[in-house]
DNA sequence: ACGGAAACCTGCTGGC
DNA sequence: TGCCAGCAGGTTTCCG
């Protein structure tokens, strides 16, 4: 998927070219990206049309629209582009795609917003707003209007304001677990994945099936930081594509490949000290990790 | 609490 | 050439 710097790309795109218009028409094609929409995509797009666009915001890999509706009441359409999602602004009349499941057309004579998904994990839901309690103290940080109600389970990401980085290695000094399992738990810190998990396990230093409570509190902190590092990087470059999959809103590709370290690099030499990089499955996924550089220490787990 | 696996999908690749 | 297993950047849910 997409992780948080692909999807910042989509929301800036978002931000440039759909806030401050208004939508006339929303069609949905099948059943299956509004599914997590109880009343079905009829009733979506019905309650869709005359809203205008305030926001779009983001936290994770999760995004949203802000939307006003003529009376006034304010909800949000929630958009996740799981494994394939792509949020494309083009003319109406460009040909359609072969995986297209949604467009929105607006009240004026610009282009419309398609969502196309060939593997069809993403999906879109109108959803309530709700205060956001993790930045209480903050002003409500950079989500004024709130957060989706259904994504509260959802922790900040490194990128905003209500990331507490110590509160983050409080809860990985307590865990149990494979360091990098904590690092893709979007409850603890969200926005990481596959990717941007191994690329900072690589700058830390640290292989991730280390047990997290094991690691020093140094450790962990080096960690977070070159997680977040590593998605500012990634997102100058405009994010991370190996194919035409992970676009921004006109369909241009990021340019981050040509700057990983250890993900998608098996056999090749490790750019500190050349030790082949390895491939490891873990997570019903593949993990990639210098042997010399992120030694691995696993710990005795408790028998089944 | 933790680890593992399966579910939800389509498409591409590599080996036979 | 064709077929099929395996794999792909995610999330949720269940089981032991």
């Amino acid at each position: 998927m997409p992780e948080l710097p692909e999807v910042e790309v989509v929301r800036r795109g978002l931000d440039d070219h759909v806030v401050g218009r208004h939508i006339e028409t929303a069609v949905f094609i099948g059943a299956r990206v509004a599914r997590r929409h109880q009343p079905g995509p009829t009733d979506l797009a019905d309650r869709l049309r005359g809203n205008v666009v305030l926001g779009a915001q983001r936290r994770g890999k999760y995004l949203w629209l802000v939307l006003e509706a003529p009376d006034g009441h304010r909800q949000c359409l929630v958009i996740h582009l799981g494994m394939s999602g792509q949020l494309l602004v083009e003319s109406a009349s460009r040909p359609r795609q072969t995986h297209l499941h949604a467009t929105f057309d607006f009240a004026d004579d610009g282009p419309q917003l398609r969502f196309v998904d060939q593997r069809t994990f993403g999906g879109m839901a109108l959803v309530d707003l709700v205060p956001d309690l993790a930045a209480a103290d903050l002003d409500g940080g950079s989500h004024p209007w709130g957060v989706p109600a259904n994504i509260t389970h959802i922790a900040p990401d490194p990128l905003e304001p209500a990331f507490d980085q110590a509160a983050v290695v409080a809860r990985l000094k307590a865990r149990h677990a494979a360091v990098k399992r904590c690092l893709l738990d979007q409850g603890l810190v969200s926005g990481v994945g596959n990717i941007y998990a191994d690329e900072a396990l690589w700058r830390a230093r640290i292989h991730g099936e280390r047990q997290a409570a094991a690691l020093s509190r140094p450790a962990l902190r080096r960690l977070i930081e070159q997680a977040r590092e590593v998605m500012l990087e990634a997102l100058d470059q405009g994010g991370t594509s190996f194919d035409a999959l992970y676009v921004n809103v006109n369909g241009a590709s990021g340019f981050f490949d040509r700057s990983l370290d250890a993900y998608g690099r098996e056999g090749r030499p490790c750019r500190r000290c050349g030790t082949l990089i390895r491939r490891e499955a873990f997570m019903n996924r593949s993990s990639y990790s210098c042997p010399q550089c992120q030694p691995c220490q696993p710990w005795p787990r408790r028998a089944l």
